[in-house]
DNA sequence: GTTATCCATCAACCATTTTTGATAGGAGAT
DNA sequence: ATCTCCTATCAAAAATGGTTGATGGATAAC
């Protein structure tokens, strides 16, 4: 069934072209930045990268809307989480993109160590 | 020297920027997933993805640009092929991500086999 | 030479994304 | 109830990104 088959490789790419494009924008990068030593509330953020809180809670949407980003309601404050296994889908995703041609598949040259 | 650390931070950010939006838009990832199998020219992919030819070429450069790709000239033909370099420097950038505070660091729920 | 193929670039246009400023709602303090 | 704080949402404007069709350069075939 190449329909099906194709249709899934669609989806799976449209998938991809979100979480690419949510991590796409410096202002987000920033912000998972910031997350990464936790949960933060959105005044946080603001404090911190000094940015229009509308513009703020629209990235935060954007990364919220591809799963990047989880939030958490208390009081009147919103907290926003990085999400681990949203991040893991992108690592599969780049380690899918290698090409499967190269004599060194398996030893790919990794600038980092990987998952350490 | 905060500056130069700020300043360094930035423009790292700006990289993965750069790289992430090459990867945001799903005709280039269909471009990336057939030179996965090895270096193909633009009328190949022209056939394969039915597409009008500058709007190849425009992809083909950015993906060019952000260093995805490369590009080789033979007679008539140009032959774009994946630097796995690149992709090498995105990944790492992704595994960058990941949250410090976490009690799993060194074992984030990884979908897929790690660099296998 | 002429013709045909492969490709990059350009300008105009359309579409999407991002920013900005304003508005409104929910939650706590007074 | 009133006031303030934190945040989401909306509409309009600005910016960026992508598509299309046309042009031109380079190379090969005739």
């Amino acid at each position: 069934m190449p329909t099906t088959l194709t249709r899934g490789c669609a989806r799976q790419r449209a998938r991809a072209a979100t979480l690419f494009h949510a991590l796409s924008d410096e202002t987000r990068l920033e912000i998972l930045d910031m997350l990464r030593e936790g949960e933060r509330c959105v005044c946080d953020l603001q404090g911190a990268l000094d940015a229009a809180q509308s513009r703020l809670s629209f990235h935060l949407r954007v990364l919220r809307d591809a799963g990047l980003v989880s939030d958490r309601k208390e009081g009147r404050w919103s907290y926003y989480a990085i999400v681990p296994q949203a991040l893991a889908e992108v690592h599969d995703l780049v380690v899918a993109q290698r090409p499967t041609t190269m004599p060194g598949r398996a030893r790919l040259p990794m600038v980092g160590r990987c998952c350490g």
